[in-house]
DNA sequence: TGTAATAGTTAGACTACTCTAACAAATATG
DNA sequence: CATATTTGTTAGAGTAGTCTAACTATTACA
């Protein structure tokens, strides 16, 4: 069994894979600019990392994953991306927002949840009526919307 | 406006929410029973959210919250609340596990998506058709759940 | 009302990161 | 092939939290 990684250990190991996935192999750098840390920052995390047996550094040369912290990487990547279909494609949060959610939520969510949460979004998005289902969703969502915008209105009108 | 509080502080926040609600007062060693912490590292916390001005104590009495800060401890409180609600009665994850990523999660709920999110749970819990609706995912989920068990034993049948 | 029990604080160490500054290794180029 | 540039590491400090140990303040009650 492999142990729980911190949030930020797991932004690593995310990041390696995702930059072996792109350019064949992750460097100091390429993490560095990836993640918007320092390289001091990435060699530490690598350090911590080659000692618990997920990644395979050898100084000065490429990054790689070992099977173990691959096997961890790819399911918070998973998760990653099962958040972003969540939030953009079901609930309709914009963009920007939905990037920083994923990226916080990833590193928080069980996998007991992640599997049921592929469930709703399949139920939603790929299900037998799934169509109906998200375009009743949409309507409700918008009116909602509007309803919240008329309870802010009012709301601070009382306030001014 | 005020600042983007970190997880621990959200959570003392919440904690002294809760618990002023319940016995009509906070206390530190309260706090830190309910938060499984030491009761310097409440003093610890109780220092800093004074500071920023969310929490008013004057050693050995009682701590309350400032207007701020029970404003913010409040919007914590139904981001833990509405993830409950979404993972529980929804989702269908088992208690334990849905109170410890409701735990987690909360810090990392966008105001955006938590009101995107509760639009959906109202849609599937409350709006015209949703007993149906509700009905369908669980039936949808068990069948998922069966059917990812079978991927399973078929995986551990090949490995072995 | 004096003392024991409870409650809270302070001091100091530890963890898990983050950073900057300074240096070393590797690579690229004139 | 010598040197400039890029890449990476080490050293050292800072932050935000955690803890234990030792202390002080408050309260309870015999």
């Amino acid at each position: 069994m492999v142990e729980e990684q911190t949030a930020s250990m797991e932004d690593y190991l995310e990041a390696i894979l995702l930059l072996t996935r792109k350019s064949g192999a992750a460097r100091v750098t390429s993490i560095s600019d990836f993640l918007g840390v320092t390289k001091p920052s990435v060699s530490y995390a690598l350090k911590k990392l080659s000692k618990r047996g997920l990644v395979v550094h050898e100084g000065y040369g490429d990054v790689s994953l070992t099977s173990a912290g691959r096997k961890l990487a790819e399911k918070v990547l998973e998760k990653h991306q099962l958040l972003v279909v969540l939030l953009v494609d079901i609930l309709g949060v914009g963009e920007e927002t939905a990037k920083r959610d994923a990226c916080r939520m990833e590193h928080s969510l069980s996998d007991e949840t992640k599997s049921k949460l592929e469930g709703l979004a399949e139920f939603i998005l790929a299900s037998p009526g799934a169509n109906k289902r998200l375009e009743k969703l949409r309507y409700y969502q918008e009116n909602l919307d509007r309803y919240h915008e008329d309870l802010e209105r009012k709301t601070r009108s009382v306030e001014s």
